[in-house]
DNA sequence: GCAAGGTC
């Protein structure tokens, strides 16, 4: 019989992925006369709590402890973690490990000690990958100083009596595969992480000046599977934005004053992009003016309450509604939740279970001053005002969703942000309703107004926190528990900037790294590889796959894309260059920055010793501080191949000094020495001396123009927008004669528009918005009528502000210059008086003739009414309105 | 100095 103890009180230790749920647990078992005691445990947070119980009938001595998620860590061995110690192509095979991090090491003792002396172990964690995964790190800490122990999992979905007093009595065996999973996840995310990251800020950090008024040794240029295709949507909803045209279109619209109020009439065409058609109609309208109600249709209007309250729908309301930031929302949350106001905050449920006790939750909330005489109605039998609330269909099998469990009137010291959790009788969202007067079927009347109005096409808005949270839950980037995360990341690696309006822009930075893969043909910045990738944990977690399968097949095809963009680096270098300036720095090339430590160096005493190839082949060991430090040992130059080993030589200081093991061309040594030698460039190594003395270093065959062409990173491309960049050949199609930004290759599509050159620093054209003094940059048209023709067009949002370039400067008189032309809309506006915008009322007043949606000029249209061709009918002073 | 996932 396994578990021992026969015939005696088996001692049961039980794990929950968090406190609360040990708490939970031992607080439902021991109800019945299990006499709970609690007791402290290595660590602050996790305390076990004891009491008896019996499992089918069997007394059982209960331990209840916890861990706080994820007891391990998973980590390459040390002799890859410094960032110079390998070829980042390396981490997609170099050792892993896992291991128990320090601040984790007092629950690990906890474990160790309560699982020495008890027979059975039972898993509380929750139900889902991460869970299980954890359940595994528990399971190896446990058994690693008891083998003998019986492992058991309980499967709970909701922490109440019914639910966990089943789970004790009807316990299961814990899933290897679910856990394969997630070990499969986490080492993909490691190794693609790394690798490119490391890759990416060591081949760019120092090649251009990125000044983001921060510690320069701190910009990381980080790359992740959830950040990246994250940045992406905020990239290409930014490209779309740019790559907008404004159109200007027309509008009929009438309206009508009675006694019973104003009703407003939209014309059943929308709008119309010719001109001319819509003042023909326009102008019928005016000269038949009475109108005639054909159709009257009365509609009810629902609108539904919301769905109880998950994660990412508090989140996106808390954005919406208060303006908090998805990651401030959740350490509010937290905080209500530790102190008991609110259920658990991490949650996908969003429908509350049959079993919930809605009315007690209501209840609580009865003697609150502002929605207590709410919730007191609520509870009325006779008011009929009970509803049970909707289900959003998601349930997590875990939590309800997240609701207010007790009452506060306000806590001393808490900030406004923590009672705005509540969603009270909702004073957020309004019915949006309005009341217009009744008609009847065959009334006429003649409009109180009759307006021809133009508009423009507005592009999209740029991403809210709502959307874009909306975005990442559709591609299944991050978990509930980890969006915000990943869009806080944006902000704090400056690939993104949220601005006042709390909607998301790409910085330069940003814009340039979706931009160069984006140039290499990589959908990197797509949700498509998270997706590859949550289908083949899918796999591996129905046991369709397995873990090794999935961990070879899909490293082989990321490090197969790592060496391609690598070998395509130029192109990351094209999109940094269109917005930073190239530094003299050194770096530029990850291949010379990286290599294999040696030894730290004596000169400097700064840096590490690294192993190198230069440019011709050549090996040497040189200084990392470089060029500020020069020290170098050159090797013998008949040497084939050298690869730093784990071996430290015993006699050179100071260490460690790594051996090196040689490989020499035979036929380039003496006879009498070994071909293969372990090495060492300390000092020690008396052949290595002889051989460099024989041999020489450097050059093996001079001046044969081998490696001349070796240099992938020649590249001359000059970050200037004005001088000489225009003599230097497109980054684009790799013509000379133009410049990128004007390249006829570039525009067509979406990514004509990109803003390509708009480096405030840099000097590029714009001229100041005369609404709202937005710097507006100079973008070309794409459409049929005016392909090629430039125009400046104002970014912000709110602010239709539009020009054509060549009417700048005939209206003006003079080019644009260089940062601080004024420019007045009025006179450059396309639409000139008309329209609602109250863009440019000077064209009333104006003598000149009209100016089309295209901008030019429009002969022989003139006010119907006075004949004159400074306005339209529509504002004629001699017609009686 | 690197990821994403748990959670305090």
């Amino acid at each position: 019989m396994s578990g021992g103890g026969r015939g005696g009180v088996m001692k049961v230790l039980h794990v929950a992925e968090k406190p609360s749920v040990a708490k939970s647990v031992a607080t439902i078992l021991s109800r019945n006369n299990g006499g709970l005691r609690t007791r402290e445990g290595r660590s602050r947070y996790n305390k076990i709590f004891e009491f008896s119980y019996s499992i089918n009938g069997r007394p059982c001595h209960m331990l209840v402890t916890s861990v706080t998620g994820h007891l391990m860590e998973l980590e390459f061995q040390d002799r890859y973690r410094k960032w110079h110690s390998c070829d980042p192509a390396d981490l997609f095979h170099a050792p892993v490990h896992k291991f128990v991090p320090e601040d984790k090491l007092d629950i690990k003792r906890t474990l160790e000690e309560e699982a020495r002396w008890c027979q059975w172990l039972v898993l509380w964690l929750d139900c889902d990958r991460e869970g299980e995964n954890i359940a595994f790190e528990v399971i190896e800490v446990c058994t690693a100083v008891n083998p003998h122990l019986t492992i058991k999992r309980a499967h709970f979905s909701a922490l109440i009596d019914r639910e966990i007093h089943e789970a004790v009595q009807r316990l299961v065996e814990p899933n290897k595969c679910f856990a394969d999973a997630v070990d499969a996840r986490q080492e993909i995310d490691l190794r693609i992480g790394a690798s490119f990251t490391r890759f990416q800020t060591m081949l760019l950090k120092d090649a251009f000046v990125i000044d983001f008024t921060t510690d320069d040794r701190n910009l990381v240029l980080s790359y992740g599977p959830c950040q990246f295709p994250t940045l992406g949507f905020v990239v290409e909803r930014y490209w779309e934005i740019q790559a907008h045209e404004p159109e200007e279109f027309w509008t009929i619209n009438c309206s009508h004053k009675s006694d019973e109020g104003i009703a407003t009439f939209n014309w059943m065409r929308g709008h119309l992009f010719d001109y001319t058609c819509a003042v023909i109609i326009y102008e019928m309208c005016v000269q038949e003016p009475i109108a005639t109600v054909t159709k009257v249709r009365q509609q009810e209007k629902l609108k539904y309450p919301p769905y109880p309250l998950n994660t990412i729908e508090l989140e996106k309301r808390a954005s919406r509604f208060f303006r908090m930031s998805s990651e401030h929302t959740m350490k509010v949350a937290e905080d209500l939740y530790q102190a008991g106001f609110i259920s658990y905050p991490r949650t996908e449920t969003d429908g509350f279970s049959q079993r919930t006790d809605l009315h007690a939750i209501v209840q609580e909330q009865q003697r609150h001053p502002v929605w207590g005489p709410y919730a007191q109605q609520l509870l009325e039998p006779g008011s009929g005002l009970w509803r049970n609330p909707g289900n959003g269909g998601h349930d997590d099998k875990a939590h309800p969703p997240i609701h207010p469990t007790k009452f506060s009137s306000g806590e001393s010291g808490w900030s406004q942000d923590h009672h705005r959790n509540y969603l009270d009788v909702y004073r957020f969202e309004s019915w949006g309703s309005s009341t217009i007067p009744t008609y009847v079927s065959g009334q006429q009347f003649v409009p109180t107004s009759l307006t021809l109005d133009s508009g423009v096409t507005r592009p999209p808005p740029l991403l809210s926190e709502a959307d874009l949270l909306s975005c990442m839950d559709k591609e299944g980037i991050g978990t509930d528990a980890t969006m915000h995360d990943h869009i806080k990341k944006l902000l704090d690696r400056f690939y993104a900037t949220k601005d006042s309006n709390m909607r998301f822009s790409p910085t330069n930075l940003g814009e340039a790294l979706v931009m160069g893969y984006d140039d290499m043909g990589y959908k990197l910045w797509k949700p498509y590889l998270r997706a590859v990738m949550e289908r083949d944990m899918k796999a591996v977690s129905e046991g369709t796959k397995s873990k090794a399968e999935v961990l070879t097949t899909s490293l082989q095809q990321m490090k197969a894309c790592f060496v391609d963009a690598r070998l395509n680096k130029v192109k990351l270098f094209e999109a940094m260059a269109v917005f930073f300036e190239r530094s003299n720095r050194s770096g530029g090339d990850e291949q010379h920055a990286a290599g294999e430590v040696v030894r730290p160096c004596v000169l400097c005493q700064e840096s590490d010793m690294v192993l190198r190839r230069n440019r011709d082949g050549n090996f040497m060991v040189g200084c990392m501080g470089y060029p500020q430090c020069r020290n170098a040992v050159w090797l013998p130059g008949s040497l084939s191949e050298a690869v730093v080993t784990a071996n430290i030589c015993n006699t050179c200081t100071p260490g460690p000094v790594y051996m090196i093991q040689f490989k020499f061309r035979p036929l380039e040594i003496p006879p009498n020495y070994n071909a293969n030698h372990l090495g060492c460039i300390g000092g020690c190594d008396e052949i290595l001396r002889q051989l460099i003395e024989i041999c020489g270093t450097g050059s093996r065959i001079p001046a044969r123009g081998r490696g001349s062409s070796a240099s992938a990173s020649n590249v001359q491309q000059s970050n200037s927008r004005h001088g000489e960049a225009r003599h230097s050949a497109c980054i684009y199609c790799h013509q000379t004669g133009h410049s990128s930004s004007d390249c006829p290759s570039q525009v067509s599509g979406s990514r004509s528009a990109r803003h390509r050159g708009m480096n405030p620093q840099s000097g590029e054209p714009s001229v100041p918005c005369s609404t709202c003094g937005t710097p507006c940059i100079l973008r070309t048209a794409n459409t049929a009528n005016n392909r090629g023709r430039k125009f400046y067009s104002c970014q912000s949002q709110e602010c239709n502000f539009f020009v054509w370039e060549d009417n700048l400067n005939n209206v003006t008189g003079r080019n644009v210059q260089r940062g601080r032309t004024s420019v007045s809309a009025s006179n450059t506006s396309r639409s000139g008086g008309r329209g609602r915008g109250g863009r440019g009322g000077s064209r009333a007043t104006a003598t000149a003739t009209f100016v089309s949606a295209t901008g030019d000029p429009v002969t022989g249209r003139r006010c119907f009414v006075c004949g004159d061709p400074s306005h339209f009918a529509n504002v004629c002073p001699n017609r009686g309105s």
